[in-house]
DNA sequence: GCCGTTTTCGGCCCGACTGTTTTCAGTCG
């Protein structure tokens, strides 16, 4: 957590040395520092403790930034940060977040006419003071005023699941278009981040104006931003907003590899064709003016000596390293899952019984389940005390003998209370088929507290593994404040899965997590936690955050067959 | 502020679009 933490100081100090104009070279170093921090499976106070200064030796941390982050070790705060508040309101901050708006304007606005938040800006603008300034004009003054309920929404970003089915639907309609070649998704969508801040949707013709008017009539589509010869934005009625590039059919590959980024995976790829004596944007690979490639991504990538990168590891987190040696791992598709150990039904809070759960995990080609139900303190979910538990398993056994072609194992999903004990008593538990534990409640609990309980359930024997370790939803609630060096070493040597909770609300494990699991030589299971039969349509957001963290088919538990995974399970 | 088969300063990815000006700066991805 302290390492998201300076992380996050870090590109506040960037922020505010922007407004104040400082060295653009300046204030990128600090936000290369605050993401290789944000990047960093091992806390930085462990690194801080390595002889030689560990700090250093990572990516955009020198000298200066390690000093700073051993300050705030030591003492909690940065002190470069706090002088840089006392000369910048951090209501200045938040007019960033307008769209059009950048450092300079801002700095303008503040220093002008003493704007220090929206509030002031919207009534600034509302009395024409704004227009008045040089290098502002009416149509900027109106684009403020639109703009301010949407900064107010403060960078909000999108489920993978919300911005995956738009861009899906764009893409299936733009293919309806007879002058439209190739139509595909790029950008964070295409990486399948779990959360996006807009989408890129990429397409070639000889004709844009037709795409983009074709676009513009999409009744996803609420208004259309901008609109160029090879660029169109538009806003969807959902909010988010949505780039389409027209390009040329020899460009495609190129502008593919451009717009699915990441920014930082593609810095390297460019200065790889700098080194060759390459150019690479957008249109291809170019000798000084000579095209040399860019109809495919392979073609790209074979230009600057690399073979194709899944789209899922362009971040910049080592893979291109991996690519140079051919070392890059054969990621785990969707397909090599076999069993499925997470999943409600009516005794609990789910919607479907055990038959319907079990016949849509069998027509998904599933070849087993676990079945676990909410313990007793989800009241509000109908939890199941013991009693009822026996019961409910009674019932899924007389299921499983009635049925042919899937497995169903007696589970449960058993909360570790917030006095650390097991929401159910180890004979019951005992009586399991397959465990597993998770915090539900008391996620606010300090570090320690919140060590003990996890700590207390990996070691209790009854335990298989523990489901959605955080319990954090994103965009809504953050995650505990977990120690996962002491987490991940202690789920190792109990022999306890972690999952990778498939729910696009939940993706928990995330990815820099799982592929930190997966160091430890911990069985990662990938889960739907299904509520319905339509769940198991989010196994594919799961794999994704797996394929992210670098994870293949032999990392995953669940990729085996039953006896296969049985073997992985701990002994009883 | 970082980085260097360039050891000590000079470079750090690049193009499109908008609005304001009239040749370009700022913003964005």
């Amino acid at each position: 957590m302290q390492n998201q933490q300076i992380a996050a100081a870090f590109n506040e100090v960037a922020d505010l040395l922007e407004i104040q104009g400082a060295n653009a070279f300046r204030v990128r170093a600090y936000r290369n520092g605050a993401r290789t921090l944000e990047n960093l499976s091992e806390s930085v106070a462990d690194l801080l403790a390595v002889p030689g200064g560990g700090l250093e030796s990572l990516d955009g941390i020198g000298k200066d930034l390690a000093a700073k982050i051993k300050v705030v070790v030591e003492t909690g705060q940065l002190p470069q940060l706090e002088e840089l508040r006392q000369q910048v309101p951090h209501g200045v901050v938040d007019m960033l977040r307008i769209p059009g708006l950048g450092p300079k304007k801002v700095a303008v606005l503040f220093k002008e006419l003493g704007i220090t938040d929206l509030t002031q800006l919207k009534e600034a603008c509302e009395a024409a003071r704004v227009s008045e300034l040089k290098g502002f004009g009416k149509k900027t003054e109106q684009a403020i005023l639109e703009g301010i309920p949407h900064a107010m929404e403060a960078g909000k970003r999108f489920l993978i699941s919300v911005a995956t089915e738009a861009a899906e639907a764009i893409v299936e309609d733009l293919k309806q278009l007879p002058s439209v070649g190739q139509v595909s998704v790029a950008g964070s969508c295409r990486r399948h981040k779990e959360t996006c801040g807009d989408l890129d949707i990429l397409a070639t013709s000889d004709n844009s104006a037709a795409a983009m008017d074709r676009l513009a009539a999409n009744p996803l589509v609420e208004k259309v931003l901008a609109r160029g010869d090879t660029k169109q934005r538009v806003r969807l009625r959902s909010g988010i907003e949505l780039d389409l590039r027209v390009v040329p059919p020899e460009s495609y590959g190129a502008a593919m590899q451009y717009f699915t980024g990441s920014k930082e995976h593609n810095i390297v790829i460019r200065r790889r064709a700098i080194e060759r004596g390459l150019k690479v944007n957008e249109y291809g690979v170019f000798r000084g003016d000579e095209y040399v490639a860019g109809q495919t991504e392979d073609d790209v990538y074979a230009a600057v000596g690399l073979p194709f990168i899944p789209p899922e590891l362009r971040e910049n987190r080592g893979e291109i390293e991996l690519a140079e040696a051919g070392k890059l791992p054969k990621l785990i598709e969707v397909t090599d899952i076999q069993g499925d150990l997470h999943m409600h039904t009516t005794a609990s809070d789910g919607a479907a019984t055990i038959r319907e759960m079990a016949e849509a995990a069998k027509a998904r080609g599933l070849k087993y389940i676990a079945i676990t139900d909410h313990s007793k303190r989800v009241s509000m979910a109908n939890g199941l005390d013991a009693a009822r538990l026996r019961e409910h398993w009674a019932n899924i056994r007389k299921v499983r003998d009635e049925m042919r072609g899937i497995e169903i194992l007696c589970g449960i999903e058993c909360d570790i209370l917030e006095d650390a004990t097991m929401d159910l008593d180890d004979d019951v538990l005992s009586e399991a088929d397959w465990v597993v534990a998770v915090l539900h409640y008391g996620l606010k609990q300090p570090r320690e507290q919140i060590m003990q309980r996890l700590l207390n359930a990996i070691r209790n024997p009854n335990v298989d593994a523990i489901g959605h370790p955080t319990g954090r939803m994103l965009v809504n609630r953050p995650a505990a404040d977990i120690d996962f060096t002491t987490f991940f070493k202690a789920a190792a040597d109990h022999g306890v899965m972690l999952e990778i909770n498939a729910s696009p609300y939940r993706l928990d494990l995330d990815d820099i997590q799982a592929a930190a699991a997966k160091s430890h030589g911990i069985p990662i299971i990938i889960d739907t936690d299904s509520h319905n039969t339509n769940g198991f349509d989010s196994l594919r957001y799961g794999v994704d955050q797996a394929r992210r963290a670098g994870l293949t088919k032999d990392d995953v538990a669940n990729t085996r067959t039953l006896a296969g995974f049985k073997e992985l399970m701990r002994k009883k």
